[in-house]
DNA sequence: CGCGTTTGACCAGCGC
DNA sequence: GCGCTGGTCAAACGCG
């Protein structure tokens, strides 16, 4: 019938707006009475019959008028319920509006408390501990705790995002450190024995860099920025969208697994190389370092790593995101950074660090998607506790969705040095597992509350103290660190997003 | 046959 | 200068 299309109609508007549901029901209750109306007005026009025609027309007059009084009755009660239903309706929708209004006034609050305590703390205490947690009355504490921020809307530069991911908001918690290498000799310390034992020769790649990977930029080499990511993946590579070719590999000292050498064949003379090398400690953790600047559109599927990159490069270099240079230039510093990246979905814990060694003057970003924080202050001895699910970014649900241009290490055959933990595994399986991770990490970085959370606290933090700056120059970047040549501004970043109490893992 | 991988050789940087 | 190590080259090889 029509009639109950044009209800589910009012159902639709309710949630438009009660103002203007209300308006479509009265609009509807006139509708049927005109109806009613009219079907009485049939019923009289028929003037010229028989008399027993009349006789058993007015038989059925009377049984048809019987049942439109019943029909009458009910549609006046549907009328009625709908009535009721819709003060409920509005009832509810002030409700909604004054959470949404008491929602914003706390974020306005709390963004106009977060840039003042930025702003005196970032003279006097060189470590800022940020926390967002869906939990309002957790804290979290550490030494010279400057500053903790409840949010439920950890998205200070976009309102409007913080407003649509209010649900999400409950499972997100995002903890944002700074650390300065003179108050923090302990953790650097175990920064220090996390590189060392995760890749050996992670901080000599810092120190060596090749002159024949050339930018058009007139940076020198040793400021090359390098992408690390860590992530646990069976296969021999991560899925990242670019194309690579294998042109070495090498076996490290203190390695036993090789270290593999893969250049972007996307376009001709790409100088963008990456190195893969499993975890030493825990052999299902990837490490994929990237270095060099892509000469080309990057493809589709690419975009995933781009977004992590852009959201990295959000957090270790604010001030080239600030003047728009990264996120308008397609070709970067960054193997991976690119705008067009939008998949927002949960994430599991990510973990980012900016390593700038005053010493060798490089930029590396070490991003970790091992699910494991802790596990980079332990000993290799003793760090071979696993987490709950050997591959936690596995997503529950195999129907989640594809990824343009699924290649899987350039379409190359790989199996002939996989690690021999995963020989039973089917290449497909690695592909459903690569897209799951290229899925990750664009979740993790393309995540709003996570870039937003990101920019926002560290962008004026940073840009008062000694930091590398970028600067945009035509197509290239100039990467700048900013120290003054002392050890004192050796700065460690840590970005870690850990995973709420009880829900180690997140699923898609 | 073309393309990509493998793998030993080679080169450069660094420390002693 | 020598040895060590990381990074790259390129011929050989394998696969479709
Ligand atoms: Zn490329």
């Amino acid at each position: 019938m029509g009639k109950e299309e044009r209800m589910t109609q009012i159902d639709l508007s309710l949630n438009l707006g009660s103002q203007n549901g209300k308006e479509l029901v009265e609009e509807e209750a006139e509708q049927v009475v005109e109806e009613l109306e009219v079907d009485d007005q049939e019923g009289q026009e028929n003037p010229a019959c028989g008399s027993e025609e009349r006789k058993e027309r007015r038989e059925e007059e009377k049984d048809a008028s019987a049942g439109k009084f019943l029909q009458e009755n009910l549609r006046t009660e549907e009328l009625s319920v709908l009535q009721m239903e819709m003060d409920r309706m509005k009832e509810e929708n002030k409700l909604l509006r004054k959470v949404v209004e008491e929602t914003m006034k706390d974020y306005r609050s709390l963004q106009m408390k977060l840039a003042v305590v930025q702003q005196n703390d970032t003279r006097k205490d060189p470590q800022i501990f940020l926390s967002l947690h869906g939990d309002a009355n957790t804290i979290q504490g550490t030494r010279d705790v400057s500053e903790v921020v409840h949010d439920k809307n950890p998205a200070p530069l976009l309102p409007s995002e913080a407003k649509n991911g209010e649900d999400e908001d409950e499972e997100l918690e995002l903890s944002l450190s700074m650390q300065t290498h003179a108050h923090q000799h302990g953790r650097d310390d175990n920064t220090k024995e996390e590189n060392r034992g995760l890749e050996p020769e992670q901080n000599n790649l810092v120190k060596k860099e090749s002159d024949g990977i050339t930018n058009s930029s007139p940076e020198p080499p040793s400021k090359k920025a390098r992408i690390t990511v860590r992530a646990r993946c069976p296969a021999p590579t991560i899925y990242d969208g670019c194309q690579w070719r294998k042109y070495g590999q090498k076996i490290a000292k203190r390695n036993p697994c090789p270290r593999a050498y893969y250049r972007c064949m996307v376009a001709p003379g790409c100088p963008v190389k990456k190195q893969v090398q499993r975890c030493l400690e825990d052999m299902s953790i990837l490490i994929t370092t990237y270095e060099g600047t892509h000469n080309h559109p990057l493809p589709t599927g690419a975009c995933t790593m781009a977004s992590m990159a852009s959201a990295a490069a959000t957090f270790v270099w604010p001030s080239a995101v600030n003047s728009g240079s990264i996120i308008n230039d397609g070709r970067t510093p960054i193997p991976y950074c690119n705008p067009h990246s939008i998949s927002p979905s949960l994430h599991s814990s990510t973990t980012i660090k900016n390593i700038i060694d005053p010493r060798n003057q490089s930029n590396q970003i070490v991003v970790d998607l091992t699910n494991n924080p802790q596990q980079q202050f332990r000993l290799p001895s003793s760090s071979h506790s696993r987490p709950e699910l050997a591959y936690p970014w596995i997503p529950t649900n195999p129907s989640c969705k594809t990824t343009a241009g699924a290649i899987v290490n350039g379409g190359h055959d790989f199996s002939a040095h996989q690690s021999p933990s995963f020989q039973g595994m089917d290449k497909r399986d690695w592909k459903v597992e690569e897209k799951s991770l290229s899925d990750n990490v664009s979740a993790i970085a393309s995540d709003p509350k996570f870039r937003a959370a990101v920019a926002a606290a560290i962008t004026s933090f940073i840009s008062t103290r000694d930091s590398p700056t970028v600067q945009s120059k035509g197509s290239s970047l100039i990467l700048r660190d900013g120290e003054g040549g002392g050890n004192s501004s050796s700065n460690k970043w840590l970005l870690e997003s850990l995973p709420s109490c009880g829900k180690p893992y997140w699923h898609f």
